[in-house]
RNA sequence: GGUGGCGUGGCCGAGAGGCGAGGCACCGGCCUGCAAAGCCGUUUACACGGGUUCGAAUCCCGUCGCCACCUCCA
């Protein structure tokens, strides 16, 4: 029953093993809060959400750190904001907004709170201890052009390219090194010195000039500060290990910590088969998701391949996911009715197949698999009128979605509506499922079908069961 | 050029030397007044070419195709 996981340094899986017994610190890259949060930013959120419910699950105490960076370029420049004009939207106030729909996503998807959510700019001080640690040590300097940079300086640190085992050589060179600076093109910022037309607001004092921090130093003061010189997990997008994990390595070695014992990195989201860019306009928001599915079905969805496979979103994808989602809680819902006023609060427990899948990196969609496996067992149970047997796969089936978050009876998920027209509809539907009653037994199928045609046309769902006619709003 | 990954049936998507994961869709059957739901069953697979092996989708070699990172990116 040990927890294995991928780690991107050895490119292979390995035992997890805390540094303190049953505690995981776990930092994980969050967002640079410039614009709304899309499937990509949805499922690394969620890859990790997954983790840390599982290493809670076997016992962990798990403290989940993950950043907001609020300052950077990107932010300046989308905020716009013109200082002689005074037009425009600050770029504090950019970050903030975003950071809202950021969280309302999260929260939407039933993702747990991180332990510490630190913003970039609450930690500039942190960064600038451990910028002028890097310098004193000789592994960073001041840009001997006068513009408040501060450089790494890669070849004081021979193992940097160790994360994704590249060479110094191989490198490519940065486009605009002979220009900033830099002692070697490969050198990376750790400090941006202030520029002309630049808000006051976005530049802090430093002894080696005003400016902004580095996007790389960011994480590596943050998780320090959170977690410690040395912690367990670090994770973050495919796409952040070179450059930002990385030199994020590189800087904290360097500085003289342990850092991360283990490196996760999730798989990408395509859109039809691309890679989703701004150029390409081919984004999917987490705003259309959610417009198209029920939050917990987007949960299911983006859930369904295993975290370090690329997943291609396509169109149809989340109608696939309902469908699939809709077995689980039509049995749960079957069970429900079956298995009325029979106790069964017991705490489930999970299978020992759901677990070991769970426990081999996190391979949810073989998780899955036992999931669906269950819910078949139960319906033969509830077929047979074994609800002993039912019941149990019933608490079963509630205890694997809970720990994956899709649980369809959380009330989490309950459509937030309107409680007397809710008791108005019902009253009305309750009504007509009666007529309906008497004209079956009349056998007057014609009369019967005309009224079951009629809910169908206005979206409610009729189900003839053993214990009765019961409704559903129908998608 | 450097580093890494991928190619499984109509679709999604696990697996990783030997009983064809699971879901969606489709078809047949059971049940039902008819549906729906549920259950049972059939049918579609492992990019291509070699090799190793009693046995390969799984290991090895080669070929083709696709992708990611190397510049900001979850």
């Amino acid at each position: 029953m040990t927890v294995r996981l991928y780690d991107t340094r050895t490119q292979g899986l390995r035992d997890f093993e805390p540094l303190v017994a049953g505690k995981v610190g776990m930092y994980v890259c969050g967002p640079t809060v410039q614009s709304s949060p899309h499937i990509g930013h949805l499922r690394s959120a969620l890859a990790y959400d997954l983790w840390r419910r599982w290493l809670s699950h076997r016992g962990y105490d798990v403290t989940f750190v993950r950043n907001v960076t609020d300052i950077d370029d990107k932010i300046l420049v989308n905020a716009g904001f013109d200082e002689r004009t005074q037009q425009g939207e600050q770029w504090w106030a950019l970050a903030y907004r975003v950071e809202l729909e950021f969280t309302a996503g999260y929260n939407a998807l039933g993702m747990l709170p991180p332990t510490y959510e630190p913003r970039a700019t609450a930690s500039v001080p942190q960064m600038q201890d451990m910028i002028a640690r890097l310098i004193d040590a000789g592994h960073a300097y001041a840009a001997e052009d006068g513009s408040g940079d501060v450089y790494f300086d890669v070849k004081t640190w021979p193992a940097y390219g160790e994360l994704t085992r590249q060479k110094l050589d191989d490198m490519a060179d940065s486009p605009d090194a002979a220009t900033r600076g830099k002692r070697d093109p490969r050198d990376f910022a750790l400090w941006k010195g202030t520029k002309d037309g630049e808000p006051d607001s976005a530049s802090w004092p430093a002894p080696w000039g005003a400016g902004r921090p580095g996007w790389h130093i960011e994480c590596s003061a943050m998780s320090r500060r959170y977690l410690g010189p040395a912690f367990d997990i670090h994770g973050g997008g495919l796409d952040l290990r070179y450059p930002h994990h990385e030199n994020e390595l590189a800087q904290s070695s360097a500085a003289g910590d342990a850092f991360a014992t283990y490196w996760v990195h999730n798989g990408l989201v395509n859109i039809e088969g691309q890679k989703m860019s701004k150029s390409l306009g081919n984004s999917v928001y987490a705003s259309e998701l959610l417009a198209d599915a029920r939050p917990v079905v987007v949960r299911y969805y983006l859930a369904s391949a295993h975290y370090r496979s690329n997943m291609d979103y396509h169109h149809g994808a989340l109608a696939e996911a309902e469908a699939a989602f809709a077995r689980i809680e039509g049995f749960l819902d079957r069970a429900s009715s079956a298995l009325e006023g029979s106790a069964g609060a017991l705490p489930g427990v999970i299978p020992a197949a759901f677990g070991d899948a769970m426990d081999d990196d996190l391979n949810v969609p073989q998780a899955l698999a036992v999931l669906h496996e269950t819910v078949r067992a139960g319906n033969v149970a509830l077929d047979a009128g074994d609800l002993g047997t039912a019941g149990r796969l019933r608490e079963e089936v509630l205890a694997m979605t809970g720990v994956l978050g899709v649980n369809p009876h959380d009330p989490r998920w309950a459509q937030a509506g309107d409680g007397a027209a809710d008791a108005a509809l019902g009253t009305l539907v309750q009504r007509l499922i009666d007529d309906r009653a008497r004209a079956r037994e009349a056998k007057d199928f014609a009369a019967a079908d005309r009224i079951r045609d009629e809910l169908t046309a206005a979206g409610i769902a009729l189900d003839d069961t053993p214990g009765g006619t019961r409704w559903s709003l129908d998608g």
